[in-house]
DNA sequence: GTCTATAATGGGATAGAC
DNA sequence: GTCTATCCCATTATAGAC
């Protein structure tokens, strides 16, 4: 160790990407993407904006690189749960509760996610949008396969696919940790609306 | 008529004031209110930058009545709409029904006053949330209505109501008239799923 | 009521020293 | 890898002419 160790400038390189990326990440779930300068999120780092460079070409490269990995992320998490050999209803329980456990603990990447779909480029966003195609794809499977073994009765495959994902991610604009339920309480109440949304039994009008 | 017909300039005060709404409406729902300049609402308008400030105040003013006025033609239509005499199951077919059909003819007030709560400063933003709460509660009137009557049954009012708002408000983010579904299918669509969702049938495990 | 001009500030991004 | 300094341009909002 030649150099002095109280230092304010020098390499950092394997601390200072990762938080560029949590600085960007916080601001702009906060304040928005579009409100967020790139001095902000220097400040917040505790280095000059121009260094900010070194870690990204460019503002928009950091938006898209933080919404691309929460879907890889996503899309990871949910294989390793998910379990094709069950039953379309456990199926479908395995993934009301991944659903909610896993936004819930990212709030921030589930914001910009949905938020900033409108301040990324054309290929950009298009790469998003497959990526979440994948996630309803996976649900829809799961609705099909019950529908088609008798034990769901759902009337479209598609938007109840979607009703089921904003009621759950819904959960989001609300549900604290200090609040009334726990999220094992929370999970309950979801979970018993879902299966009752597609059970096969016949209510009476 | 005495002022010539053709010309640029001159007063055109009932005209302006609800383009230049109109203008910010389109252009905070589609780039959102951080993206969007006073000189790009006034191009749009056909006006000079300067002009805008004869109908608001400053940016924060213009976007904070579009969201008033969203909420209180909200709360006015449903006001209008709503039943408070007949059963809970109607009044809950009503409110779903009225939901849909309403938030999908206001695609870009329903998307800015979701979007764009944290460009409001404290008190615009409390102010829109307590128009946001009275909506919900006249949703959960309904639910405890038909749980204390025991026609619904439903473990959490709230988790609930809050649940049935986001799964038909979600129906914004991807239903278009062209599509495959007629709004009247997909208002049944829904109507069928919430009916499901809060009906006093048990359902088998 | 609208214009032009401008004040005051801040934006993204780059160059070159260290 | 980070800093300082800077380029160039956009921003909101206002002043004063018409």
């Amino acid at each position: 160790m030649l150099e002095p160790m109280a230092r304010k400038t020098g390499s950092h390189a394997e601390q200072t990407g990762p938080r560029v990326r949590t600085a960007a990440l916080q601001l702009f779930s906060k304040f928005g993407y579009a409100a967020v300068s790139m001095r902000q999120i220097a400040k917040e780092v505790g280095v000059q904006a121009g260094a900010l460079y070194t870690y990204t070409p460019d503002k928009q490269a950091l938006l898209f690189d933080l919404m691309r990995a929460h879907m890889l992320d996503l899309l990871d998490a949910y294989g390793r749960v998910a379990r094709k050999n069950a039953s379309p209803h456990q199926r479908l329980e395995d993934f009301v509760r991944f659903h909610i456990h896993y936004h819930i603990d990212r709030a921030d990447e589930v914001f910009i996610s949905y938020m900033e779909l409108r301040n990324l480029t054309q290929d950009h966003f298009e790469a998003i949008e497959a990526f979440r195609r994948r996630y309803e794809a996976a649900l829809e499977d799961i609705l099909r396969a019950g529908q088609e073994s008798g034990v769901f009765r759902v009337s479209d495959v598609r938007v109840t696919s979607m009703a089921i994902i904003a009621m759950l991610t819904g959960v989001n604009t609300w549900f604290r940790d200090e609040g009334r339920l726990s999220r094992e309480a929370l999970a309950d109440i979801y979970w018993d609306m879902v299966a009752r949304m597609i059970s096969g039994v016949e209510v009476p009008a």
